[in-house]
DNA sequence: ACTTGACGACTACAGCTGTAATCGATAGCG
DNA sequence: CGCTATCGATTACAGCTGTAGTCGTCAAGT
């Protein structure tokens, strides 16, 4: 239940995490353009997904619908929360600081920040 | 230049982000604890990242002393930057949202956003 | 019923990762 | 001066990842 799950495995959930139940070729169509797969390889993660416990599916004939069994909330939480144990010591809060030193927030992200940090303290 | 840094060999990076420049060994026992590794296995890792050119080598006498070649803080702003890209669209502010969402900041935290927010702000 | 096409299952294979072991040169000890 | 301990360099090897290709089956069309 707990191995990762890839990149290229990322962007098969991501698909699956905005429409499900999908058939492979369904999943294989609405791919994120850019990444040019052939259904093959999409099968091939749909399959790796499947051992790793974060799909599901059923039968439909003589196809398969697959589904997510985790939500992309908890993914993120966990990926998140990885990246603040390995860079960060464990605490958001270096995590932002280092976003705002590094220039990578913009106006409307501190602006965003602002209503959330008033929110929080409420 | 732009080969990534695994796991794995992050933890090289930490010990001589911390203090450089350091022989093979000198690194060996300084690797975290918890991490039992052989000298040869870290012996390998600084192999790998010489010649992914984060680390740089000169000799003292049959020995080699090494350094990164990269600041630590340019490593954790590309990794953060590719979490948010992966999954956040890009937007910082959302990974923020998704922290406090999932209880992952603590009260000194919020405190310490507030005071960054203000920062910003100015 | 035979053929053909659509599916899933299994197989392929190179590069990366984690985790070492072996080889060859060299330098210090005796 | 020869033996042994050290080093770096090279090699090993299984599991994961990216990216498919092949095989066998079953159903639909002719």
């Amino acid at each position: 239940m707990s191995d990762r799950i890839s990149e290229a495995e990322l962007a098969v959930m991501e698909v699956l995490w905005t429409e499900a139940p999908l058939t492979a070729l369904d999943v294989a169509t609405r791919i994120e353009p850019g990444r040019e797969w052939s259904d093959r390889t999409v099968k091939t993660m749909l399959g790796r997904l499947l051992a790793k416990g974060v799909l599901a599916h059923e039968e439909q004939g003589k196809r398969y619908l697959y589904r997510p069994t985790i939500a992309r909330a908890d993914y993120v939480a966990q990926e998140s929360g990885r990246l603040v144990d390995r860079l960060f010591g464990g605490r958001a809060a270096p995590l932002v600081a280092h976003l705002a030193e590094s220039g990578q927030l913009s106006n409307a992200d501190i602006a965003e920040l602002e209503a959330l940090v008033r929110e929080l303290k409420a």
